[in-house]
DNA sequence: CACTATTATTGAACGCAGTTCAAAAGGAAA
DNA sequence: TTTCCTTTTGAACTGCGTTCAATAATAGTG
């Protein structure tokens, strides 16, 4: 494939990212269809799989720019607070993650909702953005904790990383034990609060 | 509806239950399929719509099993530690809930899997479920911050309960940050450890 | 430019799944 | 036994992701 169709098909790829993201925003992953995205996107119902494996592979692509947009929010949190001790820049970054996730719901849902079923073979893109995601909290984490070495901070970023991910997933779970948003902050602000006994 | 056919429809709805939550041991909540229940259970195929709403309903009555499994396994890591302190006994239940999820990991999984869809009504089970669980991670709690009030503590312990499923959810997943159990059991020390500024 | 070969696009059709409901079977009442 | 009501049944309906033979578009060649 060479020249036209390659670049319609590159459109139509972005057309289709951008149709399904609207779709995931407005009724969660469960909610993008094929019949409709070929719909609002102008193309044929098997187009999309000229362009796609299939819906799962699409919905990667949405989680792509979703994981990208967040990772951007966590970094942007950090910004100009080189003054503030360890635990408050945490507590920023806590509080964007709960922002990002609160504000976006549907898509940060299905940032998670998706891994479930493919287990196998994690793209590249994701482990990049999840080790740039570690490496902002690594780095107040070993202002707190001088003494462990490379391995055990890794340990103690996972630790934080997913102890911070309950207490927003939960926390904005309806089902289990929703509470309002300043709540969940209150949480958070506890949690990293007793690391590296301050 | 009057002796036997109520009496069929119990059994009917056990059977159901059993062989759903075989279905899913054996492959996931998504593995559970109406025409295979039907087959297995021995009934027709529309005999499932006469005793539950529909397949959704039939998942919440194998969550309320395994819920009540659940609180039963963190309740026995209680057994005989009165003599420990407290940090030392959330550790036990942190651990106690990691064993249960890494060992029924498709019955766990569909404790949330299913919350997410059905955001309405939580059945009353559930609610007492949740209560009595929270008061087993609240006890030694209490007495790490003795200064708290009960609404503080409820804080407290939602906290503390949602950061240890998060450490234990992302530890299991493979996709995100799989690592092995005893790693986890780490993570969930460094994090128990802490708290109460020992 | 015309003609052909190759490649890409299309959408009707397939398979599978949850759910429904008219018909059949079973049980209670008289 | 006969009638009436209730329960059970499974074929049929709907909606979905995905495929693939047929069609259209493009590239290659004389």
């Amino acid at each position: 494939m060479v020249g036209k169709a390659a670049e319609r098909q590159a459109i139509l790829r972005e057309r289709l990212i951008d149709v399904g993201q609207a779709q995931v925003i407005a009724g969660g992953l469960s909610s993008m269809k094929a019949r409709d995205l070929a719909k609002e996107a102008g193309c044929a119902l098997g187009a999309i799989y000229n362009v796609f494996d299939d819906l799962g592979a699409l919905a990667m692509a949405i989680n792509a720019r979703t994981f990208r947009q967040m990772g951007q929010v966590v970094a942007d949190s950090q910004e100009g607070t080189s003054t503030l001790d360890p635990n408050q820049r945490l507590i920023l970054m806590a509080n964007a993650y709960l922002k990002f996730a609160s504000e976006n719901a549907n898509l940060w849902r299905a940032l998670f909702d998706l891994k479930m079923s493919t287990d196998s073979h994690v793209p590249d893109w994701y482990l990049q953005e999840l080790a740039r995601l570690f490496s902002f909290i690594a780095a107040p984490l070993a202002e707190l904790f001088p003494e462990k070495n490379k391995d055990e901070l890794d340990l103690v970023t996972r630790a934080m990383f997913s102890a911070v991910h309950g207490i927003v997933l939960l926390g904005l779970e309806k089902r289990i034990s929703g509470v309002p948003i300043p709540m969940i902050e209150e949480m958070l602000k506890q949690l990293l609060c007793q690391i590296g006994n301050k």
